[in-house]
DNA sequence: AGAATTTATCGTAGCGCTATTATGGGCGCA
DNA sequence: TGCGCCCATAATAGCGCTACGATAAATTCT
């Protein structure tokens, strides 16, 4: 159990043994070298069936755990993929997360989580520390990044995929969809329901780009399509919560008296939108239609049912999950099959 | 040609090079050995300022990203620590692991994340994995695990820390609260609203033994109050959505017509639950008082406002992390000091 | 049958880094 | 002036595994 650490000064050098099975004790007990071993394990396929069998005897015997640290160095390639979102308590990013995590599991790839919180050049420490682990691919959020951030990563030569946007030029592939088309698409069903005042809120939009995307998106299909609409776009500079739509909704009362119709960059200000009416005695849709983004959980069940916009982003996980995987059988997706458009949809529910 | 290989080894294998900078070229370019580029990195202070400038400045140049893989090999021990939570679309996981992510990634960790879905035979196999990185600690969530899960893990001799609930006996060191304990503030707090005809709303409870103790501690609570209290337990087999809670809601409504009180075994729920309310005109809390669980973003906007019991995740995420660099310092915790409770707070609104 | 393949298995050199011991030069103290 | 001691730095031996070629054995082709 124990080593004396006093009086051994029988072998040249000591060092920490803790590894306690290693694929050689698994070789030794299966009669086989280490390397048929290690090719059984990464290719069952290769080795004939009966040494197939002694192996995996030998493995279940002994409760070999290959060590993955091992064999990322020696592969010169982990298997791991770097994943930065803005924040995990997005339930945006949470659901793309967890697909993705999911799907990568099945192919035994693990998922390295990291936070930008929407900075970046905390997004750049972050890619730093993930190119540390020589990961199978890189999953970064939106197209905005720092410069470090782009050098780092084509220096690498590590597949990077963009997610959750597209509409730029990705560092190397992207998945998602045109945030202005999101606003657009708000915009135009506002004006459809004979909106003539209405207004953006969204939150945190000095630092969101892709939520600034949506607004200015909104604006300016309202500008295009009438000159006797006006439309204002209203940022709460913390977080897109509940608590903020309802702020934003009292702001736009006060800045517009006669709205009529909003978009909200996230369901959660749509949701507080809807209570701050509520508490207001403001009929919602009659007097103001309310649209909102993401398709959360109790956007459907919410009083009314909430008209959103959804962005899928368990679609775009499982995208992002295909990309890395095809790279990782060796077919590089080439042009234009290198950005992927996972689309929005409007659901149209009794807010509007 | 070059084929004649047969008594000659003179030609070394080649091998594909793939790292770009290593910390031999940091080494030549800032004239000191390897060792000391190796000990700069991790232990600035025991080189001289001389050395660590030319080393600073060589990295820099170099643009030098040290490989952890490698590290993590030769250290028999990686800068990972691995999570293991049902799912991170779960609000309390997502804040939990947002918060110790934040933690670690300031000490230099890195999160690698796996979702059991709250199947024991999947977070066996994402333990299994887990411990192929060598981490400096493994999060599971709860106190509920395979004898396989407990047996690697006690193999291992890695540190684990079960989250999110205390009261049995954990593997190794935990954080968390009791839920029976929830379960049984719960219920006072609904008897104290003279409640006499309670019921306890929750989802997924067969697969979900946190909510079923609360559940059970709900229940045993309200039996050891007054033997004129009626009680029941209302389990939607799905998950704990919105929706979930307005069906709760109508199956309670059903099975006790005079009912007088819900607790809810997670916030969504008892949103929903208010929807059903506000939706057949049932007064909250005059007719029906409503306590919820997990005080999430919308329960204090919400109308009304929903009193709940706030499990504090961010604490839960704080406490792990400290335990887990506590361990990377040397400091073990021992005894009573491996369990931590972080307790739960009843937080009053309007719903009750 | 002998040559030319194919197939299954083995031997071994690193992957890039850290831990440990070894070394040498500067310093205090007598 | 000399002795030991400490501190900064260097040398060295792996960590456990995979890739790459080599080798032996089995198969097919002339």
């Amino acid at each position: 159990m124990e080593a004396d650490s006093s009086l051994q000064d029988r072998v040249p050098r000591k060092r920490r043994k803790m590894q306690r099975v290693t694929m050689m004790d698994v070789a030794k007990l299966a009669q086989v070298s280490p390397s048929t071993v290690s090719l059984y394990l990464r290719k069952p396929a290769a080795v004939s069936p009966a040494a197939g069998q002694e192996i995996a005897r030998a493995i279940s015997t002994l409760g070999y755990v290959p060590n993955l640290v091992a064999g990322g160095l020696a592969a010169a390639s982990s298997k791991v993929v770097s994943i930065i979102v803005p924040s995990i308590r997005n339930a945006f990013f949470a659901e793309t997360v967890s697909t993705l995590q999911a799907e990568l599991a099945a192919e035994g790839l693990q998922v390295i989580l990291g936070h930008s919180e929407y900075g970046e050049d905390q997004e750049e420490a972050l890619v730093r520390t993930a190119l540390s682990w020589a990961p199978a691919a890189v999953v970064l959020t939106g197209l905005s990044h720092s410069t470090g951030t782009r050098k780092l990563l084509q220096a690498s030569g590590v597949p990077v995929i963009e997610m959750w946007e597209i509409g730029g030029k990705p560092i190397d592939m992207a998945v998602g969809f045109s945030h202005p088309q999101v606003g657009a698409s708000a915009a135009r069903h506002l004006l459809s329901k004979e909106g003539r005042s209405i207004a953006f809120l969204g939150a945190r939009m000095q630092e969101d780009h892709r939520a600034a995307k949506r607004a200015s998106g909104f604006a300016e299909e309202a500008k295009r399509a009438a000159e006797h609409v006006t439309c204002e776009i209203i940022n709460h500079p913390g977080a897109a919560t509940v608590e903020a739509g309802s702020l934003l909704l009292s702001r736009a009362l006060q800045q517009i008296p006669d709205l009529d119709g909003i978009a909200c960059s996230n369901d959660l200000i749509a949701l507080g939108a809807l209570f701050e009416c509520q508490r207001r005695g403001i009929d919602v849709p009659d007097r103001i239609a309310v649209v909102g983004f993401g398709d959360l959980d109790f956007s459907a069940s919410c009083i009314p049912s909430l008209t959103t916009i959804r962005p899928s982003g368990d679609l775009i996980g499982k995208e992002v999950a295909r990309l890395i995987l095809a790279g990782i059988h060796g077919e590089h997706p080439t042009g234009a099959s290198r950005i992927i458009d996972t689309g929005h949809v409007l659901v149209e529910r009794r807010s509007t």
